[in-house]
RNA sequence: GGUCUGGUAGUUCAGUUGGUUAGAAUACCUGCCUGUCACGCAGGGGGUCGCGAGUUCGAGUCUCGUCCAGACCGCCA
């Protein structure tokens, strides 16, 4: 036995026992008479003592030759500290060693273990084994542990059913790109790692499984972010013999379980908006309302006087910022400027100060006279002493470039606390989305999702304007889960395949074992799959889901600390009947 | 595929108009220190300024290329 305590538990009851500990060297603190170690495990710091009255000289020889994250065995009698540190919960005692053993030595880290460490991103990551020593990272990791198990309780209780699916499957064109794994028994022909196991929770809900969940590593081949991983994972759930309803409220269970069981807060009913609304209330599909500044629509209140920019423009919508009528001259043209770059792309912005004193500073005040300002600072909901901040042109361009505004506004003023929690159901999605390079309608969701059944007759005429049994789950501003009503009918789905523009022998070829098993008594169904990297990294209160994954990649996929992806030798690919041919090689 | 930012000591960074021997902090090493816990004090070692070309009497500094990292756009049903 390496050890009969963990570094984290002693405390005064211990005082005067004979024990054992095993952990890394933390920090030395050599005073010449007296020297101190930190002996660090999981469980925390317990402070080891040699000095010159107590201490066999030998054993003090050899400690004084100890390193930066040393293995340690120590054996010693618990006893109390001179003057203690209130600052750690083992503070009150130190382990007085009488022998100890060097399990292992260490290279001086390239970087220090500790919570506000030296070393940067990369390094960090080069050495993520050591990053993991770190407490930040460390209690991440457990974390999630705890989310996750968290998840499983709970649906586990309501009678959901955990069943893998598998991870070498076939490639699709919808959808992303797939990452492909070449087949050796099958020459030339390649599997695909699921982007996510939708057909087979589809075909579980078939095969009677009628609740299902998976904790599930998913695969997409694109470009990634600070919050997006070629590989990261899902919560993923299917539900038999069920309506819109009764998955949100399932689920909503689900959430409100975790938020209760991680923070102890009760966040009451989610509030529920469709789609429309939440485009035309915030700009967004995933509105962050942990805070305010609503859009208002100001065409009829505006488009009157001789501004042709608001006349000629589509929508004129605008926010009111909380006390934004403080800024100078200087702060609000920078705004202007930032919502004028390329990343947001507008046009200009329009301001109106909402004075202390009742009166109305604005960019417009040639057009317009104060009883039209009035108005618009009543309809945006402004109070004296806010900034109306208004954009006008293409409808859908400026609701987003307003999005982007109202985000980066409330990221400024510290509107986003990450402790308060503020879900948000979106529901009644669009069924179909245009795609400009394509020049054809794609599935907003994904091309198994139901459309509102009384409005199937729409797909031929206005396919646009179809609304799926479709939502999201939004946390934050962030969606943290999405879902839908399946199709169950062979015909419906084959009418779906038809208006995304595929023939019937490419349905078949790729989706024809779902077709088949449609015709076997497919119960109705539907599910969710919540990104549990996202949901981790948002109950943490922080934005990068890279800390909380053990081993992540980097922005171009890679793993540095293993050099992934790599080449593979000329053998190897012969045996696949692969050829490599790259202009630059 | 694109835009932007960065790459200088083990590490995090500073480095002025292109000009003397490239600095700081921290880490590391040595010595001192009778209770430290961000210990303290004194001293020391440590540099291919990402790489390659160019401009110049002279380049960490300017130009071009390239590699790497990060953020974002496209992309992500």
């Amino acid at each position: 036995m390496y050890r009969t305590h963990t570094c984290g538990e002693l405390r005064q009851a211990q005082i005067g026992q004979e024990i054992t500990l095993a952990g890394w060297v933390h920090k030395i603190r050599d005073k010449g008479f007296v020297l101190w170690v930190d002996l660090r495990d999981r469980y925390g710091i317990t402070q080891l003592v040699f000095d010159e009255e107590r201490t066999p000289a030998d054993v003090l020889e050899k400690a004084k030759k100890l390193g930066r994250e040393f293995v340690l065995q120590a054996k010693g009698t618990i006893i109390q500290r001179t003057s203690r540190n209130d600052q750690i919960p083992t503070g009150d005692i130190e382990l007085l060693v009488s022998e100890f053993t060097i399990l292992n030595p260490s290279l001086l880290p390239p970087f220090t273990i500790e919570d506000e460490t030296d070393g940067g991103d990369e390094l960090r990551m080069k050495y993520r084994y050591l990053d993991i020593r770190r407490d930040p990272v460390k209690d991440n990791l457990i974390f999630r542990h705890k989310v996750t198990m968290e998840v499983r309780k709970y649906l586990s209780d309501q009678g959901f059913i955990e069943v893998e699916t598998p991870y070498l499957i076939k490639s699709t064109p919808e959808g992303a790109r797939d990452f492909v794994v070449p087949s050796r028994m099958n020459e030339g022909q390649f599997y695909a790692l699921p982007q996510s196991p939708q057909t087979f929770k589809q075909l579980l809900m078939v095969g009677g499984m009628d609740k299902y969940f998976q904790i599930v590593k998913c695969f997409r081949d694109e470009d990634l972010r600070a919050d997006r991983q070629p590989e990261f994972t899902q919560i993923d759930c299917e539900m038999a013999f069920v309506e819109q309803d009764d998955i949100l409220e399932t689920f909503e269970g689900l959430t409100r379980h975790v938020l209760h069981a991680i923070h102890g807060v009760d966040t009451g009913a989610f509030p529920r908006m469709t789609y429309d609304e939440a485009m035309q209330r915030y700009g967004s599909d995933k509105p962050d309302i942990r805070f305010g500044m609503e859009f208002g629509e100001l065409n009829a209140l505006a488009q009157h006087g001789d501004f042709n920019v608001f006349n000629q423009a589509e929508l004129v919508v605008g926010i009111a910022v909380p006390g934004g009528a403080s800024w100078s001259r200087k702060e609000i043209d920078a705004w202007v400027d930032w919502v004028k770059r390329p990343q947001v792309g507008a046009k200009g912005l329009v301001y109106v100060k909402c004075n202390e004193d009742g009166t109305y500073k604005s960019s417009v005040d040639k057009f317009y006279d104060t009883e039209d300002l009035a108005k618009w600072a009543k309809t945006l909901g402004a109070q004296k002493g806010d900034l109306l901040l208004i954009i006008s042109g293409d409808k859908a361009a400026s609701r987003n470039q307003l999005n982007v505004l109202r985000m980066e506004l409330a990221n400024q003023l510290g509107l986003r606390k990450t402790d308060e929690f503020a879900p948000l159901w979106v529901t009644d999605f669009p069924l179909l989305e245009w795609d400009e390079d394509s020049e054809s309608y794609h599935a907003m969701h994904h091309p198994f999702t139901s459309p509102k059944p009384d409005q199937l007759s729409l797909l031929d005429s206005d396919p646009g304007a179809v609304r799926a049994n479709a939502y999201d789950l939004v946390l934050n501003g962030n969606e943290i889960g999405g879902g839908s009503i399946r199709i169950h009918d062979k015909e419906v789905q084959q009418l779906m395949f038809k208006h995304l523009g595929f023939t019937e022998e490419e349905a078949k070829a790729q989706f024809g074992f779902l077709m088949d098993a449609f015709q076997y008594g497919a119960p109705p169904h539907g599910g969710i799959a919540f990104g549990l990297d996202r949901f981790v990294a948002i109950l943490g209160g922080q934005e990068t889901i890279r800390d909380f994954i053990a081993f992540p990649k980097n922005n171009s996929g890679r793993d540095v600390m293993i050099d992934a992806p790599a080449h593979i030798d000329k053998d190897q690919l012969k045996e696949l009947g692969l050829k490599i041919d790259l202009p630059s090689s």
